[in-house]
RNA sequence: GCUCCCUUCGUCUAGUGGCCUAGGACGUCGCCCUCUCACGGCGAAAACAGGGGUUCGAGUCCCCUAGGGAGCGCCA
C-alpha cells in the first residue's frame, strides 16, 4: 500500500511553528515510504480565509523545502463533491434534516450546562415525522450511532476508547447548504486516498465523529497519529507574545531552513541520543510510532544552537547564498569588501544566525573606521604607539598579502619588541577593526586588504598620539 | 460541568520490568585551549508529580489523587 499523507491548513494566518512541524511529519512519512504528500487548503470559512494567508503558507512551505506531490487543492472548488456526499448520506438514511432554531439549540445548551451535563444536540429532529416546517431552512445532521464504543487506534496514543453516547448528531451542512469541516475533511481524505492522518492532538476528540462519517460514506478509514502540541517557552499555548511564531519570521531572523526543520523534528520525536539529522537521515529514521505523547515547549536557545551547528558545517557555497541577503539588508556592498566566501568562512564559527554573520562583518566593508570608545581607550594609547608603528612599518613592506606571511610578520614584530603576541595583536585589532572582537588577526588583516589596513592604522596612530 | 489526552533534570529527550547509583543535548557554572570574540575539549550542579497496588524486582504494568491540555459551534 502506498502511503499518502496530507497537510491541510486553513488560510486564516501565516504558517506557524506547530503547523510547520505537522507538515514536516507528514512530508517525512510520505518520503520515507516513497508515498505521496498531498497539500490542501481548507478555505471553506470564507469569512476568515484570506489570499494573503494562502500566499504566506505557500511561502513558508517553499522556504522549508516541503514539496508536495499532489495539490494544492482548495476546498472551495470542491463543493459539488460535498453536496453529493451530503445527498448520499441523506439518501441512505444516515443523515437527516434538522429544523431546530438556533434559539432552541441555545436554550438546550444552556439548560444542559446548568445541569452540569455535556452540551449536545438532543436528537429532536432525528425522529421527526410528518411534513417539514414551512419557511425554515434546515441544516443536515449526521446520525451518529447511539450505542457502543468506538476505538481509535492511534499510532501515538494507542487505543483510545470513546463511548458513542458522548457524541451527538453533528451538523454536516449549514442551513445555506454549505458543508462543514467534519464533512469536508472526510470527503477529501477519501477522495485523495489519504492512508495516514498525522495531525495535532487537538483533533483526537474529533476523530470518532469523523470515523463515523467515513463509515457512513462506506469508506475505510485511514490510520491516525495525533501528535502533541508545541507550547511556548513558558509551557503555555504558543502565541505572538512568545515572539516569533511564523515560519518566515525565522527566515527573516537569520535561521537556515534545514536548522529549523531539524529542531522541529526533535520536538516530540527522537532517535536515540542523536540531535543533528540531515534531511536524508530524517527521512530514513522518522517514524510515527516513535512520536512522543506529551506537549513540548519551544526553546529558542536550543534552536539557536542547532542553527549554529548548521552554520558551522554548511557547504561554503550554500552558506554564501543563504547569507547574501543579510549583507544586503545591512547595506553592505559585497563588491566593497572581501570575497564573501572567505569572509563567511572566517565568521561561521562565531555566529548563531545568518544576521550575526553579516552584522559582525561590518568592519570589513568601506574605507572609514569608527573606533569603539572603550576599546580605543584601552588599546589605542601612547603605550601602544611603538608597537603600532612597528607593525605599520612591517606591513607596509609586505608584498604578498596573505595570512601565513602576515602571521610571520606580526610574530617578528612581537619578538623584536620583546612583546607577547597578544600585546601586539589586540591593539592592532582595535586599530584595523575598531573593536576588540574579530577573527584571528592574520585572517582579519588578509580579509581587510593591505590598503585598508594601512589607512586604518594611520588613523589609529593619530588617535593614539592625541592622547599624549 | 462532562468526555478524552498528557506528566523523566529549567528546556528537548533516552528509557518498552532487572543493563538505571536514570543516559544524551541545550542552557547554567568551573577548568583547559587561546592574539580578541568564538569554536573545541574536560568536568559539575540538575529529573522519574504524589500516593497506593502488582511483582523476587517498577521510571517502565494497574488504580487513585493532583496539576496541565484539548474537545463539547450552522469555526477549522
Amino acid at each position: 500500500m502506498t502511503v499518502v499523507t496530507r497537510f491541510p491548513p486553513s488560510p486564516t494566518g501565516y504558517l506557524h511553528i506547530g503547523g510547520a512541524r505537522t507538515a514536516l511529519f507528514n512530508w517525512l512519512y510520505a518520503r520515507r515510504f516513497g508515498g505521496r504528500f498531498v497539500f490542501r487548503i481548507e478555505d471553506t470559512d470564507r469569512e476568515r480565509s484570506t489570499q494573503a494567508a494562502v500566499d504566506a503558507i505557500f511561502e513558508g512551505m517553499a522556504w522549508l523545502g516541503l514539496d508536495y506531490d499532489d495539490g494544492p487543492y482548495f476546498q472551495t472548488k470542491r463543493f459539488d463533491r460535498y453536496y453529493a456526499a451530503i445527498e448520499q448520506l441523506l439518501g441512505s438514511g444516515k443523515a437527516y434534516h434538522c429544523y431546530c432554531s438556533k434559539e432552541r439549540l441555545e436554550t438546550l445548551r444552556n439548560g444542559q450546562m446548568a445541569a452540569k451535563e455535556k452540551p449536545r444536540y438532543d436528537g429532536l429532529c432525528r425522529e421527526r415525522k410528518g411534513p417539514a416546517p414551512i419557511g425554515v431552512q434546515p441544516v443536515v445532521r449526521f446520525k451518529t450511532p447511539q450505542g457502543g464504543d468506538l476505538v481509535v487506534a492511534d499510532h501515538v496514543h494507542g487505543d483510545v476508547i470513546f463511548s458513542n453516547h458522548e457524541l451527538d448528531d453533528l451538523i454536516i451542512a449549514r442551513s445555506d447548504g454549505t458543508p462543514t469541516y467534519h464533512l469536508t475533511v472526510v470527503v477529501d481524505d477519501i477522495d485523495m486516498g489519504i492512508t495516514h492522518v498525522i495531525r495535532g492532538d487537538d483533533h483526537l476528540n474529533n476523530t470518532p465523529r469523523q470515523i463515523h462519517i467515513l463509515e457512513g460514506l462506506g469508506a475505510a478509514h485511514p490510520e491516525y497519529a495525533h501528535v502533541p502540541m508545541i507550547n511556548g517557552p513558558d509551557g503555555k499555548k504558543l502565541s505572538k507574545r512568545h515572539g516569533a511564531v511564523s515560519v518566515t519570521q525565522y527566515r527573516d531572523e537569520g535561521f537556515l531552513p534545514e536548522a529549523l526543520l531539524n529542531y522541529l523534528a526533535r520536538l516530540g520525536w527522537a532517535h536515540g541520543d542523536q540531535e543533528l539529522f540531515s534531511r536524508e537521515e530524517l527521512i530514513e529514521k522518522f517514524d510515527i510510532d516513535a512520536i512522543n505523547k506529551s506537549a513540548a515547549s519551544f526553546n529558542l536557545e536550543k534552536l539557536l544552537w542547532v542553527n549554529q551547528q548548521y552554520i558551522q558545517t554548511a557547504p561554503g557555497a550554500r552558506l554564501v547564498t543563504a547569507t547574501k541577503p543579510y549583507f544586503a539588508a545591512l547595506s553592505l556592498d559585497e563588491t566593497q569588501g572581501p570575497p564573501l566566501n572567505e569572509l563567511i568562512d572566517a565568521q561561521r564559527t562565531r555566529a548563531k544566525t545568518l544576521i550575526e554573520i553579516a552584522d559582525k562583518s561590518r568592519m570589513f566593508f568601506g574605507d572609514g573606521i569608527e573606533f569603539d570608545p572603550a576599546a580605543a581607550q584601552k588599546h589605542l594609547t601612547a603605550d601602544a604607539i611603538p608597537a603600532l608603528s612597528a607593525v605599520r612599518d612591517e606591513l607596509q613592506a609586505i608584498e604578498v598579502w596573505r595570512r601565513d606571511i602576515l602571521h610571520v610578520a606580526i610574530e617578528a614584530v612581537a619578538a623584536k619588541l620583546n612583546l607577547k603576541l597578544g600585546q601586539i595583536a589586540q591593539p592592532l585589532r582595535v586599530a584595523v577593526t575598531g573593536g576588540t572582537a574579530s577573527p584571528a588577526i592574520d585572517i582579519t588583516l588578509e580579509l581587510l586588504g593591505k590598503d585598508r589596513c594601512l589607512k586604518r592604522l594611520a588613523a589609529a596612530l593619530t588617535r593614539a598620539q592625541a592622547t599624549t
